[in-house]
RNA sequence: GGGAGCUUUCCCGAGUGGCCAAUGGGGACAGACUGUAAAUCUGCUGCUUAAUGCUUCGGUGGUUCGAAUCCACCAGCUCCCA
């Protein structure tokens, strides 16, 4: 199976610019590609995820990926699937941020000799002169044609700055001079890109006469069309730090019924021979997939280690005993502790159970929590400092568990 | 440059002098049911309390016994005319 037919089948491919020669270009790994992405964060996420997969799914098909910070472009900031302006980020942060991404894409990515490129493009975007920009290539674009595109359409309404109406030139700059530079003869992005993609094909053409290609990658969404990879409005992030691969190998283990076998096709590296075989797969047998959804991604990001110790502590905690030592745990404050006790809500907010006092008592009031595998009703109960010296798992909701000790 | 309008709690969106911590919907969280799924039903959603109380409605000042609601100025955004 060529490696175009296997992104194909995992259902990763969305949009093409041209089908044939894109074909014969990364089945025969003649592609050197690069993949952007904007550090607006000091962390990747779950959403980057998938784009940095292909690309080692591409480099083991003998191609060349790069790299793309995006340190420049993050000074303006995509439109693209905003309704309204990301917040404006200082030089600092964005190099922090850059640094953090190079950190952990090394972990994926094979950034050896030739193999593959990481380039930060605020090498080049921030020592552009502005009327030699809009000279050299400003007269390639249309206003005109710009406008119709879905990513600014959206914004027509809310309004649109003139930084950020600059983001498809930026876009499309950068694929033009690692064209040039690096011999990059191909883009990918998320399917929100498109636009941006193509201006940049475009632009290639225009200055050059030489053909350059695109492809976007179908955007991981749930079942009701929302976008994965994310809780409660948060990100879930790559970084042990930010989310714990406890908490990782939890998301992947939770995703509704109708999505395990999509995110397995699409994110994991397992044989697709396999991934056929547990399509039949129904009902509460679904759950055998997702626990290998969730290692084989917790694996991919953390390692065996952690992803051994998440897969058992998830194990046991469902299957009703508490396996102490892999779970999160918070050291309570001594100044905490009155008369030898500390109050239970007190624990649960500073253990980051709950925002607030009040949250607590309400999640205590309604029964949703377990003191030790006990269920505590009564807000105004304690904990004794002889049982936290011991540690005492505090149980919140169905899933969440959480070790407080003094 | 001129004119009109908008800014409410996580989001959308009511409220236009006291009965407003502020209707409703979404989301989130919890309970029941389950398979650590989905759907459904219930509760809950500013902070604090035993009760009370406290701080919020873009910002700053003002009017008033009393303002999210009125006035002034400032900021941001949208629309119309240049």
């Amino acid at each position: 199976m060529t490696i175009y037919d296997e992104l194909k089948a995992r259902g990763l491919i969305a949009q093409v610019t041209d089908e044939e020669e894109i074909k014969e270009l990364i089945n025969n790994g003649k592609a050197t590609f690069y993949i952007g992405f904007d550090c607006t964060a000091d962390s990747l996420t779950a959403g980057h995820f998938m784009a940095l997969t292909l690309m080692k799914r591409l480099q083991m098909a003998g191609n060349k990926p790069i790299a793309l910070i995006g340190g420049g472009t993050t000074m303006i900031g995509d439109p693209s699937g905003r309704t309204d302006m990301r917040k404006m980020l200082t030089k600092e942060d964005i190099a922090h941020n850059a640094e953090c991404f190079k950190r952990q894409m090394e972990r994926f990515i094979d950034f050896g000799e030739g193999k593959a490129l990481m380039l930060n493009n605020a090498d080049w975007l921030l020592d552009l002169n502005y009327v030699e920009l809009l000279r050299e290539v400003g007269a390639c674009f249309s206003v005109n044609n710009m406008l119709r595109a879905e990513c600014y359409k959206q914004r027509m309404e809310k309004g649109l700055s003139f930084l950020e109406f600059n983001y498809m030139i930026m876009q499309s700059y950068d694929f033009y001079h690692m064209f040039q530079h690096y011999g990059c003869n191909m883009q990918f992005g998320g399917d929100d890109q498109w636009s941006n993609m193509l201006g940049g094909t475009e632009l290639i053409r225009r200055k050059l006469g030489k053909d350059a290609y695109a492809m976007t990658i179908t955007l991981l969404t749930d079942s009701q069309g929302k976008k994965m990879g994310k809780t409660a409005g948060n990100a879930v992030w790559l970084d042990a730090n930010k989310t714990t691969p406890f908490e990782f190998y939890q998301y992947w283990r939770n995703v509704g019924d109708a999505d395990v076998l999509k995110c397995i096709r699409m994110l994991t590296f397992l044989p697709l021979e396999q991934i056929d075989e547990m399509d039949h797969w129904q009902g509460e047998q679904l759950n055998k997939a997702k626990e290998i959804l969730a290692y084989e991604l917790t694996q991919m990001v953390h390692g065996t280690e952690e992803a051994d110790k998440a897969q058992a502590a998830a194990r046991q905690l469902f299957s009703g005993g508490a396996d102490h030592e892999n779970m999160p745990t918070t050291q309570l404050p001594a100044d905490l502790v009155k008369d030898g006790q500390v109050g239970l809500l007190a624990a649960m907010v500073a253990a980051g159970l709950c925002a607030s006092n009040r949250e607590a008592r309400q999640l205590v009031q309604q029964g949703g929590v377990l003191v030790d595998g006990e269920k505590v009703s009564d807000p105004k109960a304690s904990l004794s400092a002889e049982a936290l010296a011991g540690g005492v798992v505090i149980k919140k909701g169905k899933k969440v568990y959480h070790k407080v000790t003094l």
